[in-house]
DNA sequence: TAGAGTTGTTAACGGTCATTAACATCGGCG
DNA sequence: CGCCGATGTTAATGACCGTTAACAACTCTA
């Protein structure tokens, strides 16, 4: 195969410069950052070659190159993305008036991004020091964003528990949801989201 | 400096062939196997590179093949050292004749291992798939004999919830109990360990 | 004390990788 | 119709990496 038809050139994405958020999403971004999370969750960022990438969504490695200013800003926009997806939801449901409610929300909405984005949620959880340092200040601020709506709502339910144990809890919940890529096999996802809902659920409460 | 004196010719250990087990442990495979853990566990198998690990232990990236017949085989002996660690000691606690006591037994142990050892728990549970052929079987199976000794104790306490599910339980509990390294900082071990201990009892307890 | 074995060193090799350069194709638009 | 920008391609470049070669120093031992 040669060349392939360009397409209908939809919002030219210069590779420098801040990645427009708004207007018709370049496809082809898209998809390459599909199979970037692939390939990072299934081998780590150093063991992906930009090469492999393109050849996963039809392209050569230097095509990339037409989308992207490098490895780490595919890497970058990607937990970017997370990060900002999980902390928008995150605060919206966190907001709930009843507490109890309101964690129960959290619960759903990490857990159903986690069994549907496993890939994402695996590189989201690995890969952030590779993330060049200008965006990686950007992508850790909305993770402790995150997990700080998370203690928020705890600290509601359980008042006099130190922040510190609290937040201890939370990431240790996190590891408990976040287990689902590397043992998802054979379960279907509502079995697999009854269990880990309780799971954690319980293991929340049992924080004193 | 130039060159260092020789140690005391302690059991000769030829790169190739399989690694002695016992005998007189050569001091300087095990500090090799310690930098490369708290490397392969922070940067990625593919991100350190046996420079750096020489370096971390006052080498040449040369001197490293001294002592190991390459990479793989370094992240190999590592991996194998832990499955049969943690399956060795899970074996004996699962033993217990009350399956609630081997629980707590089984969670004492796995959780002082992941407190103790945070690098060796992170490369354990992320590195599997870049050990060579010969060995990766190896691992896995011992990894594999290591949930099942779970299972079984699980098996006990819980008749009538099938294996599938009580696997998956095991992984969940397992990622929170590893969730350890990425945050233990702060909480000292004896409050880090009451916490988590809890938290994956009620878990666990929670799986019907 | 000479030789052998162990454990270092520096230099060299071959491969891979990220990235850039130079060139081709195609669609949209003047 | 002819050009321009977007999006591909292949070829080339420079760095790094894993590994091996060649050589040196030290210890133990005959």
């Amino acid at each position: 195969m040669t060349s392939r038809p360009a397409a209908p050139a939809t919002a030219p994405q210069p590779p420098d410069g801040p990645p427009v958020r708004e207007g018709a999403p370049n496809p082809r971004r898209a998809e390459i950052l599909g199979a970037a999370a692939e390939l990072f969750a299934l081998r780590g960022y150093h063991g992906a070659s930009i090469g492999e990438l393109g050849r996963a969504v039809g392209l050569t490695g230097p095509a990339v190159y037409r989308h992207f200013s490098g490895k780490e800003a595919v890497l970058a926009e990607m937990l970017l993305d997370i990060s900002e997806r999980l902390l928008a939801e995150g605060t919206r449901r966190a907001a709930a008036p009843d507490p109890g409610r309101a964690l129960d929300a959290l619960l759903r909405w990490h857990l159903a991004f986690a069994l549907d984005n496993p890939a994402l949620i695996t590189v989201h959880e690995r890969e952030l020091d590779n993330v060049p340092e200008p965006q990686r200040h950007r992508v850790r601020r909305l993770q402790r964003a995150y997990v700080e709506e998370w203690v928020g709502v705890l600290r509601r339910l359980r008042p006099g528990v130190p922040g510190d144990r609290l937040r201890a809890a939370v990431h240790a919940c996190f590891g408990l949801l976040n287990s689902t890529p590397r043992s998802a096999a054979g379960q279907d996802r509502a079995a697999m989201d009854d269990l880990l809902h309780a799971m954690a659920r319980s293991a929340l409460e049992s924080v004193r």
